[in-house]
DNA sequence: TCGCAGGTGGTCG
DNA sequence: CGACCACCTGCG
């Protein structure tokens, strides 16, 4: 079954294919499938005038897409005007837009972004998604099947909580195998019931307990705030947030806090919208593409 | 071959 | 507290 609705300030390629999210795959039509809490589904966009058209959900329902979809894909947000803010309080801002209007932040599963980010480490994109892909299939549930394909869930905290480093040998996480055992195990420890809760806590709150588990750092527990936390106002800095922060802005790269004080002042609570514009904005540059 | 890839933890001054 | 540096794995 398929739901529809239509949306503005869409790119399903900059949405699903600009690092924020691991677990989706492009189709030759330019649809996206994947899965996201336990779900999995077809998303295909029909563009009708630039930016806006139609989503089309396949293998879901009207109750899914109000109770997962609509707030996963952040459809309640006004990107068009966030975006006329942003560009207004910075010069640079709207050819930075410019390069991934239709990016979105997805609002995604707290434990699936913790596990993701934590592997993301020094890490490179097609490498994470193998992965993901691998942990699941090996230690997560059947989530169901679509198009052909079986889906799977990833393991929860209590199930990865019990493995061993050597048990995990086989998904080639290689050191970070030790940070997403020891992750596990302390999130299980109450069976996630903080982890839940962080959502409601403040950003600080929010990142002080993250940043006490084993393998997240300040990067890694801004891109969990952000991805699956609805904490638009963390500011992931990141390797290419150096690099573009360095060329724009001129900062010297190791300035991570010169960087944090300028977009919490400049930007403010859109500091991590801006920082998906930029991220992508760098990474798109140069014709290079991922 | 060897450095580097969406960092972090541990150590040292 | 800031500056190193090792660390799994895979790819160019």
């Amino acid at each position: 079954m398929k739901v529809k609705h239509y949306v503005k300030d869409c790119n399903l390629d900059q949405i699903f294919d600009c690092g924020q999210c691991f677990r989706w795959e492009r189709e030759e039509d330019g649809s996206y499938t994947g899965i996201a809490f336990g779900k999995p589904v077809n998303i295909a966009f029909e563009e009708t005038a630039p930016l806006e058209g139609t989503l089309t959900i396949d293998n879901s329902c009207e109750r899914d897409f109000e109770s997962i979809w609509y707030p996963y894909l952040d459809l309640a947000r006004d990107y068009g005007e966030i975006k006329r803010t942003l560009a207004e309080r910075d010069s640079l801002m709207g050819e930075v837009i410019g390069s991934g209007p239709g990016i979105r932040i997805l609002n995604q599963e707290k434990w699936e972004t913790v596990i993701s980010f934590i592997i993301s480490q020094n890490s490179n994109i097609p490498r994470i998604k193998r992965c993901i892909e691998t942990l699941a299939r090996l230690f997560g549930t059947e989530a169901g099947e679509y198009a052909g394909r079986t889906f799977y869930n990833l393991p929860t905290p209590a199930v990865l909580a019990d493995l061993s480093v050597q048990d995990l040998e086989p998904v080639k996480l290689g050191y970070r195998a030790k940070y997403l055992i020891e992750t596990a195990k302390a999130v299980a420890s109450d069976d996630g019931a903080i982890l839940e809760k962080t959502g409601d806590m403040s950003v600080e709150e929010a990142y002080t307990y993250l940043t006490g588990l084993h393998g997240i750092g300040p990067k890694v527990a801004n891109c969990i705030l952000l991805f699956s936390m609805g904490k638009t106002e963390s500011f992931p800095v990141d390797v290419w947030i150096r690099r573009v922060m360095n060329r724009l802005y001129g900062f010297a790269e190791n300035d991570i806090a010169g960087m944090k004080a300028f977009a919490a002042e400049k930007f403010g609570s859109y500091g991590g919208i801006a920082q998906q514009y930029l991220f992508y904005y760098m990474r798109t540059r140069d014709g290079k593409k991922f």
